[in-house]
DNA sequence: TATCCCAAATTGGTATCCCATACAATCCAG
DNA sequence: CTGGATTGTATGGGATACCAATTTGGGATA
């Protein structure tokens, strides 16, 4: 694989990871050594970056994405339209095959996973799902909106009771995709986006503080 | 402006206005005496174009992005639920002003207008309805389907009928915009992207041998 | 001590340079 | 004449050199 498709992948990871944190400064030259590749193949990693919005321009200099929880209304918004329509053409689309393999996926984070599963699973889910809609625009913008929830959604999985609540509401979407009802897997799936939206907010809200230190921009969330 | 967004913008225009073939292979070599400029900003804007989905690889290579006619239903198919989100919130949120401004627009291209004008104010015109959602990720979502649209609409654009329909029917969405009726918006709005699919079908089969010729990959389309 | 200013270092933008490789034309063997 | 090895050539991937601009740090001065 070339080195810029390397590059891009470990910095994409250290940046989902928040071992780059959010509104971080990155130098070409500071990542030449990092990665011990020449500044060509860097560039069209930040370049490529830029492009999923991960890394951004400020001014000449490069930053990691800060993280705008203001955001996460209209990403709420956007998601229910494209997920409730993605349930109902799994409904009409997907075969017992297609959905015994996300159920599997489901089972196979148990209580005991690290959290790491947890976000991993919790964020494969909503793509699985849309990739069971048959339409490849629909995949690529849960995938895009899932990317951009990544980095807060860590917060969704530090607590416990959090993390089951969100693994219940998947099984129930999954539960009425399998017994093909497609509007009550279209209103589950809607009422998991909004919930998924107000723990998020409530998380927020009870730590601003920690949050800011983390990177994250609290500014402009009511 | 740095080198290689003049680029980028250039090559992105050459390629949706079919200047560029679909399919063409791109030599960065080629694209350096054609702008007079290194490699350096044309891989650039290269790998940027290729996050838009305008360029890709081929093997090693470089080709302008093929134009696939069996994403048409796909498409529209993404874009129902979207945009009559959309609509739906430009009637709660739009203020009459900004209406007034996207009636403006529709106004502006009148019959003896150019090709050209129908096509980019067409394009426009959901962009706009976008924005008047206030939803910046449906905006997003929109622009880039339209981009996707863009060269396919060509073929929309060529006869008069064709033109003059799409024009009644942003009209008639803007109209329930403007009175306030949601429901009636969004019906309208799912309506005028299945006839524009229709339209576009319709086009491609009267003429597959004429379109092949110009790069449009009419495999895969029933 | 605070402030201003200039030199030096650092940065991203661009132009080349070198290299491995894919592809093609060519040439020789059968 | 045909087919396969071979060599030549153009291409993209990566490294490096150079430049302009911006930042920075320190020292002279008020």
């Amino acid at each position: 694989m070339s080195q810029m498709l390397q590059i891009h992948e470990q910095l994409r990871e250290m940046i989902l990871s928040l071992d780059l944190g959010p509104g971080e400064r990155l130098t070409e030259r500071w990542l030449e050594s990092r990665f011990e590749g020449s500044r060509t193949p860097i560039r069209a990693a930040l370049v490529r970056l830029e492009g999923e919005e991960l890394v951004r321009r400020d001014g000449r200099n490069w930053i990691v994405a800060p993280i705008d929880l203001g955001e996460l209304e209209a990403l709420a918004e956007f998601r229910i339209p494209l997920e409730t329509t993605a349930v109902r053409l799994a409904c009409a689309r997907a075969s017992e095959a297609d959905i015994a393999g996300v159920e599997e996926m489901l089972d196979a984070c148990q209580s005991g996973a690290p959290r790491e599963e947890w976000h991993r699973v919790g964020t494969d889910f909503h793509v699985e799902i849309a990739r069971l809609s048959g339409n490849p625009f629909i995949v690529k913008a849960i995938t895009g909106a899932m990317t951009r929830l990544s980095r807060a959604r860590w917060l969704e999985v530090w607590t416990e009771p959090s993390r089951e609540q969100a693994w219940r509401e998947h099984r129930r979407i999954l539960g009425f995709i399998k017994a093909d009802d497609p509007e009550a897997a279209a209103r589950e799936a809607a009422d998991h986006i909004k919930d998924t939206r107000d723990r998020l907010l409530r998380s927020l809200n009870e730590d601003r503080r920690g949050l800011r230190a983390r990177g994250f921009a609290v500014i402009g969330l009511r």
